[in-house]
DNA sequence: CTATACATGTAACTAGTTACATGATTTA
DNA sequence: TAAATCATGTAACTAGTTACATGTATAG
């Protein structure tokens, strides 16, 4: 499960609550993600059984006991073995996301590897859907009815395959490199 | 549930047996989602008990039997009402991409209402991730480490918000306007 | 002989949503 | 006085995945 590790990612970054959490993933990570405080609270509970995450109860005047939750040392390395583990072959965008966010510097050769690697599953399914779009639509300016509507949302496809690969061009020139002298 | 509504689109095509269903799935419909064997007979299964399809069975011989399925009056219509209904306010691609491959002509204005809605909703949210980008990355050359990695992972988000916006700009230039005196 | 296509399903599980439930504090 | 923010959760449900189970025909 991927939300588990955004959890860590997140905790890592700094402890909070529940609710915190919540509305962390509401703004940054939410940007591509959106989890309920119902997963969140039911997800924490299970990493507690599990070891990778502990907290601390807090009362409060007026508003109900917080339990402040931070990452332990098992989270922390669960967290790293994941990202340098290659995940499944589907793709995912979140995953890939997730990565990124919080990959430490010692994760990143794995990480370039393993964006390499998504890129290619992209830009390979992109190449697929357009010469499904050129073999059974060469001619897209005279479609009409269903056939038209069957096309554009194979466009919806490629771009957004094509879109997947843009930006994982971008990550590959932005993030560090691990020898600057022998060009990728 | 959205699957049943891409089910009833594709039987709407032409009727089959779940496991061709599964096929065409892993292609037309499949680019851009996947739905499993098991899943597509265990949804079938409800919709029958639903009245949303029915079938027939044929002996053959050498292989089991087979469950021949078909779209019924009652699922056409369903499927019919859920394209004309606005959906969730999430922007959901998967769902609107099966309205778009769904819709019949009457269901055309309709369509491209929610086209126009899930556009806007994405547009706001690139526009947002934009107004992040330009305030807490304004000089994205200089980013490293953990900031530079949060950079890439929001990039990612207007890349993927703009690129469905470009998407939707393509059907609405494409799809045929009700009233094509007055431009939109 | 091995893999793929055809053809069906069950069981157990993980992931995620929707509805319900409680209750104080602050802001409009 | 109404809504938003802070803060926690349970229960019931829908959606989707993974593992298991069976068996023939055909192509390489």
């Amino acid at each position: 499960m991927a939300l588990e590790h955004a959890l860590l990612v997140s905790l890592s970054e700094r402890s909070g609550t529940g609710y915190q959490l919540t509305r962390r993933f509401d703004r940054s990570i939410g940007h591509w993600w959106r989890a309920s405080h119902q997963q969140i609270y039911k997800t924490l509970g299970r990493m507690t059984e599990n070891g990778l995450v502990t907290y601390v109860e807090q009362a409060q005047d007026g508003k109900p006991d917080k339990k402040v939750y931070s990452i332990t040392d098992t989270g922390r390395k669960t967290l790293s073995e994941w990202i340098r583990t290659p995940g499944t072959d589907t793709g995912d965008r979140r995953e890939l996301a997730t990565k990124i966010r919080g990959a430490a510097p010692s994760d990143l050769p794995d990480l370039r590897a393993e964006v390499h690697r998504i890129r290619a599953l992209h830009a390979e399914r992109a190449e697929l859907f357009r010469s499904f779009e050129s073999r059974d639509y060469p001619h897209p300016d005279a479609l009409s009815g269903a056939e038209l509507q069957q096309y554009l949302v194979l466009r919806g496809g490629v771009l957004s395959e094509q879109g997947t690969v843009d930006w994982l061009d971008e990550v590959l020139a932005a993030l560090p490199s691990p020898s600057p002298t022998s060009a990728d």
